[in-house]
DNA sequence: TGCTAATTTCATTTTTTTTTGAAATAAATG
DNA sequence: CATTTATTTCAAAAAAAAATGAAATTAGCA
């Protein structure tokens, strides 16, 4: 049976080993929730984060008591951001996952993925606020054009600043 | 009746703001929503960030066609961020909001107040993490030492690049 | 190729979050 | 100080998001 091998390695858990998996479980589950991501993403990173070995969907439904097709919907979303890889495993035919760590990559994946395109049809919305105003202004539209100015700003400088966060994440 | 010079002043709302507005409310939906804040809140501030004058709670409410609890939350919501304030308005005895528009320090408030706390938790978490590990390490704990660091190290630069990023907002 | 195991998909269910609306409270006016 | 108006609170309803589980698909193996 496949699985056996993976079963032995479960066997062979330490307690440091669990106490630490539903620490970082707790962590990740809580840091994926701030960036609005569903609790089952935070739980299989956090599993993955102390896992030395690469663990197969399965054995990661199992742990989690999630159901496998959470462990699949998770993992795409995690793979998508490139938050993990799959690893060959040798006589076992199953997907195996480990966590990629270096949080860098992380936050800049995130950035381009899940913000950058929100900045980019706020551009166009703003544009279009600019069209809305007349030609010449009256004084009251002054400050329609003052404020859309703001946006304008807010949303050029988040372009540029966000993107550059992850480079200042030096760790 | 107190809400007389209201009506009249919801009456001479141009075609041009009533388009700002509807963007406005779009624009700050989304932004709010990937803060991970409520519709509701989205849709006051964006109300606000266009009004020329502040607006009573009842005003707002029947203006996006949400309940007046509804706008009491978001009210306070956004109170607490600092993201409305509220002005006098002579002879009428309702509160009168208007929205901050210093994204600066509407950032600031939004790190102290919903991103710090958990910073500060995920301190704590890490300590325990590291308290969980035996003094001797055997080789595989070498592991999960240097997993920890890594999380301690991500857990205190964010804690220091994410107040100094409020301050890069120079609009 | 046919068979089996692994994974994905997606309609349904469950859980969580948000909104509502009505009652309670607070605040201002006559 | 009684009454009216404004605001808050909170249980219940509605809406939105996430998880489940079983069927469909895909991919490896004999």
């Amino acid at each position: 049976m496949a699985s056996a091998s993976n079963l032995n390695a479960e066997k062979s858990q330490t307690l440091v080993q669990r106490t630490l998996e539903l620490e970082a479980i707790d962590y990740f589950v809580r840091l994926m929730n701030l960036l609005g991501m569903p609790r089952s993403v935070g739980e299989i990173y956090g599993l993955l984060y102390f896992s030395p070995e690469p663990l197969s969907m399965d054995v990661i439904a199992t742990k989690l008591g999630i159901s496998i097709g959470s462990a699949s919907q998770g993992l795409r979303t995690l793979r998508s951001l490139k938050a993990v890889r799959t690893a060959y495993v040798a006589g076992d035919r199953r997907d195996h996952y480990f966590a990629e760590t270096e949080f860098r990559r992380l936050f800049s994946n995130f950035i381009k993925d899940e913000i950058m395109p929100h900045l980019e049809s706020a551009k166009d919305r703003i544009s279009r606020m600019e069209e809305s105003l007349p030609e010449e202004l009256a004084d009251a539209e002054e400050f329609y054009k003052t404020r859309i100015e703001k946006l304008r700003r807010l949303t050029k400088a988040s372009g540029r600043l966000l993107p550059a966060l992850a480079g200042l994440l030096k760790l």
